[in-house]
DNA sequence: ATCCTTTTTGAGTGATCGTTCAATTAAGAA
DNA sequence: TTCTTAATTGAACGATCACTCAAAAAGGAT
């Protein structure tokens, strides 16, 4: 039956989160998205249908993998505590391949999409809402361990902990080692 | 001596913060420009030399008038940690006319600006780092006066701070009243 | 009123934007 | 090998991008 695909899609996405997350949406123009992909415009329209399209299977796939990092550092640390000091800890290191740290795709798309693109920008919001709510999970688990004090409210500290996060990996945007902040 | 120009600069510029601060600046299109202006391109090129050069200048405008803004809330406030809490405050209510709250403008441009364009990431950069140290002063005239305890380290809870308020106002492009998290 | 000088205007520049589609290429079935 | 059918290509589209400049408009001095 013909001819099949030559590229792969998943390989193709990250290509893709690779080169929004550090342009940016709008600064990220259709030939700078071809050589990212190796692929030209007939096919990325035929896989994606446009740009916007691209860069929501991006996004998700983003949220997907980072999603997926959380839970790796919770499930690997000895605690859940420490898992997340380990977490959060992690933003503050020029990590994994990337020269420099770099903060949330999600925060900076929720930064740049202006407020006319009312479809991405609701799907933003609900991806950090999704956020927030595990790690509100995470904590109430901990508080039934033991591990955090009854008294707390989790659903508050979670938010204030995202909080954190997010001005920290925003911060890690410039210099300085600060990891010594985080506890 | 001829004619002189109809425009007052100062207002041109504060029409440009509004723009670029809601709409970024690679969203921000000459068209848009122009009707926020009120200005034909051959006024905007002939005043500010180019887009660019626009956006530099209202970035510091809008830095000029953050910091001056900074400065208000900790004078009228009773004591130097009164004012604190309630310029943080102030950034978790739709404030002053928005219809609601926004990221500062140089985290925005931070997080946008890619990082070919080194000239503008380095002054955003030097504007962050001059708050900081701002913050880091009013830290220490509070500990000189006994409001904070003599043992905190100053430059450490500004950056701490600083980080608060990154994180805080980014978080506010959402939605939720959680001014109760501020102290 | 007239002239001088500067500002303002807006049509027009080439470049690049996101997107389309007819022609070409190539994998699987017969 | 030949045929079928889908994937890939890249030239080209109209729209819009940032920007220019010659012509028109208007304030100040005489």
């Amino acid at each position: 039956m013909s001819r099949k695909a030559s590229f792969d899609r998943q390989v193709a996405l990250n290509k893709a989160v690779e080169l929004f997350w550090s342009r940016g949406y709008y600064a990220s123009s259709m030939k700078h998205i071809e050589e990212a992909l190796d692929m030209r415009p007939g096919s990325i329209y035929a896989t994606f249908g446009s740009k916007g399209g691209l860069f929501a299977e991006a996004l998700e796939a983003y949220a997907s993998s980072a999603s997926d990092d959380f839970g790796q550092a919770i499930a690997e640390s000895s605690s859940i505590v420490e898992g997340l000091k380990c977490y959060i800890r992690s933003f503050a290191e020029p990590c994994s391949g990337h020269t420099s740290a770099q903060a949330c795709m999600l925060i900076k798309t929720l930064l740049e999409v202006n407020a006319e693109d009312v479809v991405l920008r609701d799907r933003v919001q609900a991806m950090l809402a999704a956020f927030e709510k595990r790690l509100c999970k995470v904590l109430e688990e901990a508080k039934a361990i033991g591990e955090l004090r009854a008294e707390v409210n989790c659903s508050r500290l979670a938010r204030l902990l995202q909080t954190q996060i997010i001005g920290l990996r925003a911060f890690a945007e410039r210099n300085v080692s600060k990891e010594q902040i985080a506890a």
